[in-house]
DNA sequence: ATTATATATATAGGAGTCCTAAGTATTGTC
DNA sequence: GACAATACTTAGGACTCCTATATATATAAT
């Protein structure tokens, strides 16, 4: 939240603007989009969510700390999901106070309709250059390390979090980088923010990865 | 909002997801900022924009078009405000109809002091190198015009869209632009998102601005 | 001038977000 | 086996946010 003052803003408070700009658009857009399938925007986020984390199922804690809201909050909008059938609380085999909560067949398609919707913010981004794409993709990597590593969010599925990930082993290449998942090299633009594939690497790891992806970068 | 699929996203997908993740942090941030005056961030977001607007007040249909929100929520909150004495309700001289909702001396010390309280963010952000901040603004910037052009925002008060606004005027400075207002030169890393002194410049100067403005930034 | 239409805002009604606080059940620990 | 921690739900309340409608004023057309 940007507090501007009369005095020039500098330019961290001008950035956090035009951030919530884009939010504001993207916050609008997704009234349309839930919309579509009778769902408000939290409801579709949460949704979008459990499709892309498969039949496995997600903890209400876990989907909380997702969207950041309170646990009750998330237990809220779950329920109302249940209620439209689009998913499932099972019962989590490892531990019988937990839910497993799983989109349904009907979710999956509820999603896959929503996304059909057009969208003035992907637009937005489509007109950027594929060079400036690249580098905001690289800026909003960096600034979800930030904060992920200051507690503001929780851990992201990120390639550079990830155990797979071996960055700048081709130093001189366009795909300097390395999956150990797919084993096969990869360039920055290829860099992702939330992988169904992710497996989270340990904290040493992940730092001296976090370096090693900064050098080759800077 | 992105849908992302089992194949792999493509980078505007990508993109849009990181813009989420952050716009969640700053949904958060913004709770804790609001909670230190009494206040919930909707009502904190009305209160910032009219102190930034100064004593001539806001229509309500503004402040609407500004959050993104229906008219009569906007309603909601502004009466809320008006409870807590941050704001207040002034008759418009020029329209009977029409109400100016300014922030009252209370509203104005209540975002300073909301103001000071730490941001994640805000943290995030400031990591980036100088560069980096330089080049996420101007992406900013784009993307927001972008938004603005399809109409998914209103107006902006960006130096782009300003009468005052001379881009590239002195091609090889480091300070190309010029402002008319303060009639001074300033660089790319000097750009408003938000500036007090806006004034809006015609359509078909807004094109050519942007124009010539983008040659440069090539 | 008068009627029609458009605009600015408010009100009504309802679903749902989102919070804190307090409950229930289960798990882990000493 | 008692005690604290954890996962989640329930309860209660303020507020967001919508659509539809009402009220007043402004503007345009006849």
């Amino acid at each position: 939240m940007t507090t501007s003052t009369k005095t020039s803003p500098g330019i961290i408070d001008r950035i956090s603007d035009g951030f919530s700009r884009v939010a504001t658009a993207m916050r609008t857009e997704a009234w349309t989009a839930a919309d579509v399938i009778g769902l408000n925007p939290t409801q579709l986020q949460i949704l979008i969510f459990l499709v892309g984390r498969g039949k496995t199922g997600m903890r209400v804690k876990q989907i909380a700390a997702y969207l950041g809201v309170s646990q009750p909050t998330a237990t809220d909008s779950i329920n109302s999901l249940t209620r439209k059938g689009f998913v499932e609380k099972l019962a989590d085999p490892s531990d019988a106070r937990a839910v497993a909560v799983a989109a349904t067949a009907e979710g999956e398609a509820a999603v896959r309709s929503a996304g059909m919707i057009a969208s003035s913010t992907d637009d937005a981004f489509a007109a950027l250059s594929t060079l400036e794409q690249q580098d905001l993709l690289l800026h909003l990597v960096k600034i979800i390390r930030s904060l992920q590593v200051s507690g503001a969010i929780p851990e992201q599925r990120m390639c550079v979090n990830c155990r797979y990930f071996q960055p700048n082993v081709y130093p001189n290449s366009k795909e300097p980088h390395h999956c150990a998942f797919v084993n096969a090299p990869f360039g920055q633009a290829d860099l992702r923010i939330d992988c169904g594939e992710y497996e989270t690497a340990d904290p040493s790891a992940q730092a001296s990865a976090w370096t090693i992806f900064n050098r080759g970068a800077a």
